[in-house]
DNA sequence: GTTAGCATGTAAGGAGTTACATGATTTT
DNA sequence: AAAATCATGTAACTCCTTACATGCTAAC
């Protein structure tokens, strides 16, 4: 029961702790929070939500509720109604039966206990960027732990590479010395970036625990899941 | 039948071309060659061998044979023989039947139409590193094209993600939209690599051409396939 | 009136991993 | 004697995609 993919179940647990959501626009938002250009096909998507109400985590309504908000306000490039001759007068219900989904009690409760666990599948590289996405609904502490897990990752990459190349200085060819070349690169790349998110978290706990209150506001809004 | 992942098979076929091998060597150099931490797992990579086998683009022939040099040759660090208590004079035979890989004339063939073919496989992510891999195997002209491609696919996934945060730029939050900059990041960083690979190319183009031989014998080794 | 986008789903299959099974050889 | 490394392979399973099936609404 555990062996599931958890980072699917992760990003769409905490998509919907935001707000709540139907299929179609649960996809979109997805590739759009991980800076995917390739979206999540609905072959994944639809199982996974079923899934999750057979868990008792989520309840799927059928549209009549209305979401939130989104999908028909701020689509179609600034113009407010579409007012053209077809009876538009239909309320918000809209095309065919919408499902929405939205997050139970237990679902709180587990997304919660997910987004605490600051373990290794917290930072190897299939889960990192969707915890990372989600550092909003994470606790400072957590989103250290995380971060610094993370650079110890990638720490150990880049001895993995620099050995690899090494190992094969001599036999390699050209091309294939650049692309390890490259490969460590961008390693050190992120490196960098974590680094600097980490110096980021820290000025925001220093400032937080007392001694220049700055910006006391800045925190995060789930610190115990409102 | 051309439904195959293709990729693999022409990391095999390609690592082959350069010299015969046993899998489980052959296993480390796919890691190695492209700066892979994680190496191919075994249940993938026999499954393929005995594929290729089965078409006929590579024989397998029992260890006897002794591959052309590796594996016994400059593994432990310095030392050139053993030469410990043990019955260490058994020829290079070794260990256990050793089971080692070669093209046949078939899988030469089907090597360098893989090779030659400059379109959209080539460049595509899940192909790209492979194909690069393979570039002291590909002649300059495809070798270009394919840089070519690489180039405008990235252009296109640029786009794609500068759209996309542009997007999402007031819904999202402060940690979102800090992993779409730096995924906007990774690939920018990737545009310029290939970028200076492509005047590489150019430059190595022109000096072959003959307005400048400063290096003639730097152009590939199988313009014909050898 | 036809294309494009919205919306939900299923069935089949592809590409890979992990865990298992086996055994020799080398090093500690 | 034990542990690590070499070496090959199979079976089950995971996660995902593609292709299909359906139908509505909006725009051109």
């Amino acid at each position: 029961m555990r062996s599931r993919s958890e980072v699917l179940e992760t990003a769409v647990l905490g998509l919907l702790n935001e707000a709540p959501l139907h299929g179609y626009e649960l996809r979109k938002r997805l590739g759009l929070a991980l800076g995917t250009f390739r979206a999540l096909s609905y072959g994944s998507l639809y199982p996974a939500l079923r899934r999750l109400v057979q868990q008792g985590l989520i309840t799927a309504v059928e549209g009549d509720q209305r979401p939130s908000s989104d999908t028909n306000t701020a689509r179609n490039g600034g113009r407010t109604r579409p007012a053209r001759g077809t009876m538009t007068n239909k309320p918000a219900l809209g095309r065919r039966g919408r499902i929405v989904y939205e997050l139970t009690a237990d679902g709180k409760e587990h997304l919660h206990t997910l987004l605490t666990n600051a373990g290794p599948t917290a930072w190897e590289d299939e889960n990192f960027d969707v915890r990372f996405a989600l550092f909003g609904q994470t606790d400072a502490e957590t989103r250290l732990r995380i971060l610094e897990g993370r650079r110890t990752r990638l720490a150990e990459q880049l001895e993995a590479v620099r050995e690899a190349a090494a190992r094969s200085r001599n036999r390699a060819d050209e091309y294939t010395r650049e692309l390890q070349r490259f490969g460590q690169e961008k390693v050190e790349h992120e490196v960098d970036w974590i680094d600097r998110l980490i110096r980021a978290e820290r000025g925001r706990v220093d400032s937080a625990s007392g001694v220049h209150p700055k910006s006391p506001g800045n925190t995060p809004q789930s610190k115990e899941r409102g």
